[in-house]
DNA sequence: GCGCTCCGCCAAAACGCTTTGGCACCATGC
DNA sequence: GCATGGTGCCAAAGCGTTTTGGCGGAGCGC
């Protein structure tokens, strides 16, 4: 029903041939015949068939999205870095004329099913079993966040540069008056988690301080979060700040420091990692570093596609600038030290 | 690359018109034929290519998804109630062999490049341009929230009972000892909205309470909410309890309340319909109605396939029930009247 | 033994596009 | 006048399926 290009060819009195090298700048067409093609097209609206385009280039014109971590039936994860992150990638490959599947974590079978031109991992432990797949059928696979252990493993990242963004938010604190930040992070293999523990403990190590960290074992929500931060908070000598490398941790230490009966900022600094609205909206504000998962989604599905396009990719290693927004979290301790 | 039909044809011996029919359960194929078939497939890990099956019966297997209401840039709003329904609608299309493609609401342009065997609106107002579209082409439309003004603008819809959750949380307050509660939405034309409004109405007619409603005219989130919260309290009688009809408005008039210096749920209650982490996280934790958007987004994902795959399809307007949940920030006033 | 129906299978067409190879024409250089 | 090279266009092959129409053989009733 809708237009082939059997019928633009006719409406411009050329061959399909020609329609079709017009359309896609790739035979030799004179600049006349060209326009009359297009405006042909135009005119009757006409798009390429996917499914017969896809059949003859061998191209999907789809990347597979993942996000590492979350169960079988958990696509989009709650969390506003994700959402955020997808935004990006969507807009991106919306842009470049690709459209995005998401794979939740552990659901390779379904993957035959739909097949894509690249991928995309958020967050890679290694073990993903897309990136094996993709991998077997030559295509590429491009993470946000390093592939811990083995960077080889993917065909390019795109990350922030964490250990700095780690020492910043160390820095902040000392500026603001706090003198024993603890780092609350997670236990999963994941970059940028590796990376705040390596700058934690360098930056400690260089202040002669003992480092005192913090490690979500379980599920990384509030919930857990503020468990673990009690128990750093019994601690002796407890920390007067606290520095966790992810929102939802954030707001579990504030929860666990406000229910301990101290308060923020006047006890405990607090300052996350991953800026989302919720500690915007929390009481106070928590300080937070912006991580621009938008851009991340973005840069990625840019250098993933240049990638499935076997263009001559320069930059196979992206990284994105933090921003550092201070809130009241952070304000400085009621009694400085 | 990967095999196809013809490696399947020659393993098992028969012509590729008999794999097809044994694979699609099409033709006539003696059940050893059968087997043999399917085991040849199996050894040699077939699936049949996208393209060429979307080519030839003319079915993309690819759903449309718009969430109304949000910029071109934005597919997954930040939102747990949207990010819950799409995985719920995501987790059904898997099932069911479809895919599902992001459409940002006022990017009409890029659909073509992208066909849909059928579209999903969720919170429709009826001007979505995706709606005229899928109309166009004969692709049937399923929405989550009804059309307000106009039903039949779409095939089928799954929606809660909402009048029933606005009574239920009425009643819940009144019960609980509040005597003036006032309703909380929306100003965009939202089924929802309107159900809850005309309920509301209806119940303080039926007590012969003057109706108290704030109505949020901007961007539906915490600020603007608190805004109108703030307003609401000014009145003279002001409430004594708050309903409102989505989540990050009942976050809003949490913060409006407490910073007019009331307390909650001592000078005022709140009740929130969609149940987030972020009502169960606040301070105090937020009585709220779970209106079950991963049941939403599977039912209305399911209806939409059998209507384009031209089931009879029995329900066209599918309800789901919702669940009122007690917390601390309904439990009743300080001083009960 | 003959005609009929049903069964199991297959050849070939069709889906709509891209790409290869080539043909006719014209201009250029000798 | 003849090779050479470039330009503008096209016919046809091929991508991997599904589906239509048909063909031989077996079984059945008479």
């Amino acid at each position: 029903m809708p237009p082939n290009i059997r019928d633009v060819a006719r409406a411009a009195s050329v061959s399909i041939t020609t329609v079709s090298h017009a359309l896609n700048g790739k035979g030799r067409v004179s600049e006349e015949t060209r326009q009359r093609v297009l405006r042909a097209a135009d005119e009757l609206g006409y798009t390429a068939n996917v499914h017969a385009r896809g059949l003859v280039t061998g191209r999907a014109l789809t990347l597979a999205v993942q996000i590492s971590g979350f169960g079988r039936q958990t696509f989009v994860p709650g969390s506003a870095y994700f959402t955020e992150l997808l935004n990006g990638a969507y807009a991106m490959a919306l842009d470049l004329g690709y459209v995005l599947v998401l794979i939740p974590s552990a659901a390779e079978a379904d993957l035959n099913r739909m097949p894509a031109d690249g991928a995309l991992v958020v967050d890679p432990t290694g073990h993903e079993a897309l990136m094996e797949l993709m991998r077997a059928s030559g295509a590429p696979v491009v993470t946000t966040g390093r592939v811990p252990s083995n960077e080889q493993l993917s065909d390019g990242w795109v990350d922030n540069d964490h250990p700095a963004a780690a020492h910043a938010a160390l820095e902040h604190l000392r500026q603001r008056g706090y003198v024993r930040p603890a780092l609350l992070t997670t236990a999963r293999e994941l970059s940028y988690s590796l990376d705040a523990q390596e700058a934690y403990a360098r930056w400690a190590g260089e202040r002669g301080q003992e480092p005192i960290v913090g490690t979500i074992e379980g599920e990384l929500d509030v919930d857990e979060a503020a468990e673990v931060t009690a128990s750093l908070l019994r601690r002796e000598p407890a920390p007067d700040a606290l520095y966790s490398t992810n929102d939802a941790a954030a707001l579990g230490a504030l929860r666990a420091v406000r229910a301990a009966g101290l308060s923020v900022p006047g006890d405990v600094g607090i300052v996350g990692e991953m800026d989302t609205e919720a500690l915007r909206l929390a009481d106070p504000p928590l300080t937070a570093i912006d991580v621009m998962p938008a851009q991340l989604g973005r840069e990625a599905v840019g250098l993933l596609v240049g990638l499935v396009e076997g263009d001559d990719v320069a930059r196979r290693r992206i990284v994105v600038e933090t921003e550092l927004i201070p809130r009241t979290s952070s304000a400085g301790p009621a009694t400085p030290a």
